[in-house]
DNA sequence: ATGGGCTACGCAAACGTTTTCGTGTTGACA
DNA sequence: TGTCAACACGAAAACGTTTGCGTAGCCCAT
């Protein structure tokens, strides 16, 4: 087993100084060709690769970005992430990866964890924790220390920091208008409470949508899901919950679902109360994962484009890392989201 | 914008010296009780944390462990991304992801890039187009600088480290014996070609599961996908191929896939063809993940517990790393399979 | 012979820690 | 008064780099 050789290790077999083997590598005119060749030649017979860790102490950046996302197993977060790692890879950073599990204590002891020193800078969504309790003051701290944050889907606009969303309200409103255009008359939807950002924002497009066609909302066709977290295990109290609203309004022909499970579980709930999909009820959900893509029928959809999210989160964080001046920007990018019809509606 | 603070800093505001604050900082006896206190509150006020990477550097561990793997957007590899995580968190460990996207080349420099003094160990997967070169230095050099590895789920048995497996051909068993149960008589596979060593044991477990019940095996029911990397792009391609192995075979009453997405393909195509699940086709996939949950009707299949693969992967490379001696223990950890029994069978 | 200017290298500091060892000051004791 | 231990602290090395600067040695011109 022999252990990754050091500068100081050539220096001593070559019988030079440290100072001259570095030189050397790196290709420096104060080195002559002579012993410039003799400790690349060594060098690259042991394979040496200079230490990481001691580069990031000298140069006090570490080349990685610390993302924090309440889940992993989650077809958009997972896809944010591919669409980071692959713009970080290309410009030569790493990705260290933590969960906060929705919870806010876990959000907080993970950032505290990577902020001293082990990354450059953040991407992340807010656990819903988090968004409950209004406490930002990690946040805010990170981006005193110097450390720079770009927040995706999951914002809060008094955190003055790079954002990367999608128009969540101008994404329900199309899905919406889908659903008007193709004849629905009463509309449904299924959202979240609305501490969540997202939900309360597609909830906003969803009336507007509705407003817009002079058709008057009706609040017993607005569900929020009283959610414990939404973890898949207490699917069971989700089915309740929407099997309440087509009974409670049998004359909805039209769901609006913000995420896809929800989508998902209306179209089962629908099917077992003997309606027709999209004869009978029509359904449009939110975020393209694979659930829409491989439902049957496959699920008209707004896809939120996550990968391009990740990637352009990645890039405003990296540009802000590279940036020569000190000034702090804060940009919001707003990807745009795109109606992707299939079979649950007509 | 107020840095970090560094123990320099304290030294100098309080007119110590750099030594006797580190210590005071972790209550040793040289110091007296007065100058600690009041050490450790300036320090508090301060809010000094101690920075990651000098003690990387200093200790030669940088409590972070690099996962490797083919793709994130897959429900088997988060589930165990998010097992490591949860065990990696516990233990004071980090995790930093890189993406194969199943190229050879991407995983060789991934791993180069993170060798050099990033992380302490690995935990990966191997990429298929790895698998199908056969080409392993990087593994075997890696190992031998003394930085562990433990593979999980696609691993190749020539290499010394640990791993984390499931009993893919017990598995595909369990699967085959229940339609074989169930009274198919001309059960079908779909699996993947045979580089792929996980397809090749569930093909395996398949093989034995009908010759133990002395049925003879037909090619002609065997199908190895042609897979350019198994995007979700080409899917087509896949329908096109299951939807021949069923042309061919009019008498399948059984299908055995070796993934989810197959599964669901052939439930899609057998439906096209008129085949009423589970009555006609009796329809048993593997990985149990939300496609699976979520299918109509709800998917039978073998759960290979992602989770629990990763906690156990993070657990033997933690234990492996905090090992005092020196021996190079490589064990193999088999995580059970289940049936989880839906209503694609009887 | 002196000075100047290259060339080719080494020294040392710096990044932020921890830890070993050395040492100045005190008080007690003979 | 001299000795010694205990106490409280500081200096310095080490982890592995990079880099500004100092300088020894040489050659050439004056």
């Amino acid at each position: 087993m022999k252990r990754k050789v050091t500068l100081k290790q050539i220096a001593k077999e070559l019988d030079v100084s440290i100072s001259t083997v570095s030189k050397a590598l790196r290709n420096s005119v104060e080195i002559s060709e002579d012993t410039r060749l003799k400790v690349q030649a060594f060098a690259k017979l042991y394979n040496y690769r200079p230490n990481n860790i001691a580069l990031s102490l000298k140069n006090r950046k570490t080349k990685t970005i610390g993302i924090i996302i309440p889940e992993i197993v989650h077809h958009f977060f997972s896809k944010v992430i591919s669409g980071i790692e692959s713009v970080a890879n290309k410009r030569g950073y790493n990705v260290i990866v933590g969960l906060s599990n929705e919870s806010f204590a876990k959000e907080v002891i993970n950032m505290e964890m990577l902020a001293n020193g082990s990354i450059d800078g953040f991407i992340l969504s807010i656990a819903k924790e988090t968004l409950q309790q209004q406490d930002y003051h990690h946040f805010t701290e990170t981006i005193n220390q110097g450390m720079p944050i770009v927040m995706f889907d999951r914002v809060v606009n008094d955190i003055k920091c790079d954002k990367v969303i999608v128009d969540d309200s101008q994404g329900a409103k199309l899905a919406v208008n889908k659903l008007i255009e193709n004849g629905c008359k009463n509309i449904a939807i299924v959202t979240t409470k609305d501490y969540v950002s997202v939900g309360k924002l597609r909830t906003q497009g969803y009336l507007e949508a509705l407003e817009d066609h002079k058709i008057d909302p009706k609040a017993s066709l607005i569900l929020k899901v009283h959610d414990q977290l939404l973890s898949e295990d207490h699917l069971d109290s989700l089915e309740i919950e929407i099997d309440n609203l087509f009974k409670n309004n049998k004359n909805i022909d039209g769901v609006f679902a913000v995420n896809e499970l929800y989508a998902i579980t209306a179209m089962k709930v629908a099917r077992k109360l003997g309606l027709k999909i999209p004869e009978d009820l029509q359904i449009v959900g939110f975020t393209d994962g694979v659930l829409s893509k491989h439902a049957v029928p496959a699920l008209t959809t707004v896809s939120q484009h996550g990968k391009k999210i990740g990637e352009k989160a990645a890039e405003l964080l990296i540009n802000n890392l590279e940036r020569e001046d000190e000034e702090d920007y804060a940009e919001t990018v707003v990807i745009e989201t795109e109606l992707i019809e299939r079979k649950s509606t007509k």
